[in-house]
DNA sequence: CGGAAAAGTTTCCTATAGTAAACATATGGC
DNA sequence: GCCATATGTTTACTATAGGAAACTTTTCCG
């Protein structure tokens, strides 16, 4: 097989030999393919919306057996067949092959949160999104924060909250409005850590808002 | 039929627009695209690593014919065939479907310190840059981390470390392995928080390395 | 209980995905 | 150059997915 590792003067893995790959296979220690049951899923996901197999035949274009034979296991569909559920069910791909099973770790998940009505604007100056739930007996807390606004002047007062935390831009750019230092600017990939009972404010300084990912440390519990 | 050797200095990317980047934020994930050339797609992660049809056959149990046939769109595989390709090319699906979007180019990078010189770090897998100077009497340590693993066989055993931990995917995509959950998949902007003494590592799956952004609970305090 | 219509399954056939082997085309000594 | 080997493609065949219709089961009215 194989051979022919490229010689190792620009392998980008750590040194991967015919030896090595040899033994992944043989070992095959692969075996963290899901068994990932997807007529079962699609079942769920069919039923959860009331539909018959006729209906998403009709969705889908593929014909009431082929459904039947997908749900119950008995044949596993193409590709394509498998593109035209997706379409035909009006979901994507990550919650096709993602059953219920929720992780430990939480997802990175929708939980707006708006913050100023913007007085000087029309949109909200600040729009949080918590990354984590269940944030109860955690230590930090994530969240990524859509920075609307564009002066200094938008906010009537210091962001302030006991603590530490640590930013990073994520899109766009900011201007660091800090009580104690002189305003800071920060572009894309950028970072810092703060204290966060320092009085704060973000402003973005690029054309669009700027994204900007927020660590914080928890005080109150524990 | 000399079709153009898809020259693998890697067409990348259909430019984000403010849509798309729009969508990347609301969902944290990108939405689904129908009109996927999945054939080129495997050819591009295939030749990315360095693999023959051959390699990719040992790795998948699939023919060489059949994967030759796969990569020039002549059939359309099905699933299970595309389940073996994801476990065999150690990526995951979402990663298959999209197009290799990669930008947010170089991060401007400020306040800096190396870590894994080689010396506190000799793994040759991750390569970590601290964040932050001054970590003494911090609380938060957050770091980026440059994942050169391609597999999870690179690694001798579990990284662990007390307390808890915060990780989001800021360029490429990358598999989480932990030790007692399932591999998870997590794509540009995803993020999870974990308790980081369960033992984890990580596999970038995308054609370069990926890099992740880390902030992890300090526990040996001061 | 009927009986009829709807929902789901199975049968049978056709289209096509998957494989092995032959073929073609690089690639690498010597 | 020449041969040997490796890699990718095409061919010929087998296995199986997809679809139409027959069949079975369920639903729901009277």
């Amino acid at each position: 097989m194989a051979a022919s590792a490229p010689d190792d003067s620009e392998a980008l893995m750590s040194t991967p030999t015919d030896k090595d790959a040899a033994v992944r296979i043989a070992s095959g220690r692969k075996p963290f393919v899901e068994p990932l049951k997807l007529g079962e899923r699609v079942k769920q996901i069919r039923l959860s919306n009331h539909w018959t197999l006729e209906d998403v035949s009709q969705r889908t274009g593929l014909a009431r057996s082929t459904l039947s034979k997908i749900e119950n296991e008995q044949i596993s569909p193409t590709f394509t067949a498998v593109q035209k559920l997706i379409s035909g069910l009006n979901i994507d791909l990550p919650q096709l092959l993602s059953p219920p099973k929720r992780q430990s770790g939480t997802l990175g998940r929708r939980d707006l949160t708006r913050v100023g009505d913007g007085k000087s604007h029309p949109t909200p100056t600040y729009e949080h999104e918590l990354l984590s739930w269940q944030l109860a007996q955690k230590r930090m807390i994530p969240f990524k924060t859509r920075v609307r606004a564009r002066s200094f002047d938008d906010f009537p007062d210091w962001v302030r909250h006991d603590g530490e935390e640590f930013l990073m831009v994520l899109e766009g750019s900011i201007q660091l409005y800090s009580e104690f230092y002189e305003p800071l600017a920060l572009g894309n990939g950028d970072s810092i850590y703060f204290d966060s009972d320092m009085g704060h404010a973000l402003v973005s300084t690029s054309e669009d808002d700027a994204v900007v990912l927020s660590v914080c440390t928890r005080t109150d519990t524990d």
